[in-house]
DNA sequence: GACGGGCATCCCGATCAATGAGACGGATGC
DNA sequence: GCATCCGTCTCATTGATCGGGATGCCCGTC
């Protein structure tokens, strides 16, 4: 309703500014941000202009611009991802200690799921996570979760939408994902071997706030043939010390 | 040079928005964010409404404003602020394992320190730190170490400027903060006793990127008569670790 | 039940600052 | 030497931004 035709507005190219830095890509100049975001040259260049002045953005020593450690103050200091962060921390590291894999905090965001926070295992491998990165719903043990007790519009949508794949093992039949989710809420927990990649499986929990909302997905990435038992039971202790951090009262 | 006497421009009022926004004030109406950042009611929730169409800001279900998730992930994912947090967790959690006490990572961002991350220790009192937070420069051990080993030029500003005194035992006066800063030079730590809290002791360590700048300071908070040599030797062993993950070769 | 305060929302004409094409100089590289 | 690409600056035009004001809603208070 609110969103132009044509797009326009100046907090529009201002996000089309930010989205142009990816983890991949950090430092750029200004006329690659202008190409890359499809402003004009000099538009390009007076908006960087402003935002570095304004301290959301940074020069680097070669004057190439970065995103700045303000812009990340102001995002971070009062969101709901920080929050959530520091209630979840402790009984992240402690899972983790246990379990000794990829332990991760997710919650949904326009139709994916976003990683709040990751503690790595001692394998370095397995990387397609990371903190600030995003997954399709369908495709990973935190997203089937998120998706499991999200609204029913969004599970509708999700099902009427294509199902990327992303291995072969990926859930990528509307059918196959409703019968998903129906198990995930039955059990309380998902888990979703190769969906992202092969040699490994994802196990999820939900997280609950005070008001019984499901908010975060607590999950833990194992080896593809390890038992799954004992990662629940830590899961299970891991999300009841959140949901107390968040001040659910058992 | 750039900015103008107004201050006026479409990413200030962006920044005025935002700044409204406090760890102790995460949610707030739109009339109050206008109150806040001096804009005019209608202008505040136009712009506003803006910020929540592009995802920065989102409404909670009484329609009132917080930062958005997709705003954090925006600023985080390629922020220099993730790249040391990435760099220095590791470290971080083994020396949290053993000294067992808050444990922090500051970077120099706009003549103050900013606090990156933070490790908490079992005492949950001592909560002047954030993360996001900061703190001036001349009041904590992380901030002295960032001044002592930062341009000559951030050094005479902060000495000519005023140097509030957040306790009695917090460094006001330039003669003793230029002595301390070339202490800080020759043993290559600070320890700031009561600088913040008459309770506690800073001790804090540089850490210097490939270039050998120094990039970070590594910290950690003691009860005042804890001894702090074995907390400086845990504290240059995770030093070490960081540059090593930030491709210092040895 | 009337009243008042506070908030969200919408409207609209004047204004003014943002816009983007283009030119110039310098650095880099083939 | 030529070709590119980048940063920087100028400038006339215009279209978006601005903010006062009106309206309606909700919610306490008297």
């Amino acid at each position: 309703m609110a969103n132009s035709p044509t797009g326009d507005s100046v907090t529009d190219r201002l996000v089309r500014v930010l989205e142009t830095f990816t983890p991949s890509r950090t430092v750029q100049t200004a006329a690659e941000i202008g190409r890359r975001s499809g402003l004009p040259r000099s538009s390009a260049h007076r908006i960087v202009g402003e935002l570095v002045d304004a301290g959301l953005l940074e020069r680097d020593d070669d004057r190439r611009i970065r995103i700045g450690m303000r812009l990340w103050e102001l995002a971070t200091r009062s969101s709901q991802a920080l929050r959530l962060r520091q209630a979840a921390m402790p009984a992240m590291e402690a899972v983790q200690a246990r379990i000794r894999e990829h332990t991760q905090l997710a919650v949904l965001e326009q139709d994916e799921a976003l990683f709040l926070e990751r503690l790595s295992g001692p394998t370095s491998g397995s990387n397609v996570t990371r903190i600030a990165g995003r997954l399709p719903l369908h495709a990973s043990s935190s997203g089937l979760v998120l998706l499991a007790y999200g609204t029913r519009d969004l599970q509708e949508r999700m099902l009427a939408g294509r199902l990327p794949r992303l291995t072969t093992e990926t859930i990528a039949d509307p059918a196959t994902l409703r019968r998903k989710l129906a198990e995930v809420r039955t059990l309380g927990h998902a888990v979703a071997p190769g969906s992202i990649e092969l040699v490994s499986t994802g196990v999820a929990v939900p997280v609950r706030d005070e008001t019984g909302t499901v908010v975060a997905a607590l999950s833990v990435v194992l080896p593809r043939d390890a038992p799954t038992a004992a990662a629940l039971d830590e899961l299970h202790r891991g999300r009841r010390e959140i949901e107390r951090a968040l001040g659910v009262r058992s």
